[in-house]
DNA sequence: GCGGCCCCTGTGAGCGCTCTCACCTCCCCG
DNA sequence: CGGGGAGGTGAGAGCGCTCACAGGGGCCGC
């Protein structure tokens, strides 16, 4: 029952096509040079047959697997619920998919985990790696630049040394958040407060140095570290108003953040945008649309990130018939932004 | 620059242990019937050398892949975002690494994406499936089951006939949405809504049978057909209010949709819970503990269930290691739900 | 009308591994 | 002290594929 009737061998098609297995194997492959009379009967036995090519066989000679490992660093559970993972992997999926690439997930789950996926990477199981979600201790980089695989980060890297020529695509989180301050400051807004992500992550760093453009010589109160994450924004926020209780203005470091920070505002009997504008950053649409008042936000394009860190990937692997328009080595990209108003600012 | 050293071969392993290719071969793979100064020869040959031994090779001869996949049959990018599925993942990746298998993720892109992921599980690229997010009319299980794929399904399949021996794991959704009917009318509330999920849904079906069992002459009216959406929780909800203004709790078939109902009563002018009481159903943290109020909710334990169907389908592989308390075929699995309390109900 | 060349096809050698089977050593028992 | 057996080890085949390379026609040019 469970044995499925073994799988046809490319001989199998051969033979049923009347032609050698090295024909077989170039019409299965493309086609190329091969007279059509041939490529018609080996196509047909190939239907007739429902052959699929056995891909350990062919990997074990090209040293090709035509997958892509998509490693997501982040033990904790809750971030990774954010929906901002979901709609890169769909990105990355669709383009994958796209040209024939498998999409092999690796979840980190533990602190101690790194191991593991730096060995599977090293294995030289897979053509390449979409990482993401880097700290700056992360041991991954050392790990996937020693086993030498080809890897396109999402987010730029924050360590400065020998890496440099880390490939990754990133939106411009700096100008985004000064877009975000500009855009409180032209709302007559002075006393704004900005609640960041882990600053050990160059996203919530730069979105940072965005703010302090513009607030140069603000209060360095109004400034309160968090993690991303909805109830780490309630605490931010009750921080801030403890602080600076006379705010008028909120930038959240991510829509997550945003939205706890605005259930502190009610409970505090703020009105939102009234007597505190409130800014986030991401536009993911389940959040950003649904709290009250939808949230006025930073917009970065998430799945056509994903999307664009496998073209990369894909055309650092020489993956043929990837982006054509763009010519030479490939080269990370810095997506821009887009301020979308919504009520809260 | 692109080129990684040439890795090294069982071949290398064992000629600098001294022995031979199936001497190492058995070390590397366990150990079993070597002695034991070899034993430790050979691995320290294969740490000397970074040895990793080659998937490929490996799968060629032994037809096992070590690789299940994962299969989010879900072409609405939207839905897909549900923190639902991520925490299913995160349960999966947990029982698959702990058994070295790897997981590779095959998301439904449109509506004409079933045949490529057909093709793929019946290309023998892996071992085993599993299947999220089924639709009544999915093609899917029919592709599956030609292929012979040993595969669990996420939630029961829909189909009465034939399959019958598919194996699933599911919560007991009809009993949760008796629980929190239940617990509605011991709030001493009668005008009870139910909003639903897509009835082609088996969960969703099972919640409203829930329902029904105990509204059984409930006003017809007092139920819409929604999607699982926040969107589509706010539009059943607006066409709830115009039917029965006079209702006065709600039983939502998920916590998006809950949050969606909950946005449009508040709108409305109602209060949650004193004029209505909202329920809904998944306790997905991110969701149900920010609305406002905090959603009481049907619990079921997403990770767990991810966790279980991979352990399932583990197995049905025959892994060896995997739930040895277990023993004889492993069958399909009904988990219980909880209620848990918040504000809103 | 014939030689040369190009285009197409087939042959054969592995890719790196596992697995069967034969062999060899050592131990135990009669 | 010799024979049988068990337990270890090694040799060799072959998984299904791709990729040189060799070879065989047909066609063009002179």
């Amino acid at each position: 029952m469970t044995d499925t009737a073994p799988r046809p061998t490319l001989e199998a098609v051969a033979a049923r096509a009347g032609v050698s297995r090295a024909t077989a194997s170039r019409v299965v492959n493309g086609g190329d040079g091969v007279r059509e009379p041939l490529v018609a009967r080996v196509r047909r036995a190939v239907e007739e047959l429902g052959y699929v090519p056995n891909q350990a066989a062919r990997s074990l000679v090209t040293k090709r697997h035509d997958a892509v490992a998509v490693v997501i660093a982040e033990p904790e559970a809750r971030v990774f619920a954010d929906p901002f993972f979901a709609l890169q992997l769909r990105g990355i999926s669709k383009e994958l998919t796209a040209h024939d690439n498998q999409l092999v997930l690796l979840l980190i789950e533990g602190r101690d985990d790194h191991a593991r996926v730096g060995r599977y990477l090293a294995g030289g199981h897979v053509d390449g790696a979409l990482v993401f979600s880097l700290h700056l201790d992360d041991p991954l980089p050392g790990l996937i630049q020693h086993a030498g695989v080809p890897t396109v980060f999402g987010g730029r890297p924050g360590w400065s040394d020998g890496h440099s020529e880390a490939l990754y695509v990133d939106c411009d989180n700096r100008e985004g958040a000064r877009e975000a301050v500009r855009h409180l400051t032209g709302l007559g807004r002075t006393r704004i407060a900005h609640i960041t992500g882990p600053l050990d992550q160059t996203s919530a760093a730069d979105r940072l140095d965005g703010y302090r453009d513009m607030m140069a010589d603000a209060d360095p109160r109004l400034v309160v570290e968090s993690d991303f994450t909805p109830a780490g924004g309630e605490r931010a926020m009750r921080e801030l108003l403890e602080r600076r209780p006379d705010l008028d203005a909120v930038f959240a470091a991510n829509d997550l953040t945003a939205a706890g920070a605005l259930r502190v505002l009610r409970e505090s009997g703020r009105r939102v945008p009234e007597d505190v504008a409130v800014i986030g950053f991401d536009d993911v649409l389940p959040v950003a649309e649904q709290t009250d008042p939808p949230l006025t936000t930073v917009r970065q394009d998430i799945e056509e990130m994903g999307r664009l860190m496998a073209r990369l990937l894909l055309r650092r692997l020489g993956h043929r018939g990837v982006a054509e328009d763009a010519e030479g080595a490939p080269s990370s990209v810095v997506l821009p932004t887009t301020l979308v108003r919504r009520a809260s600012a």
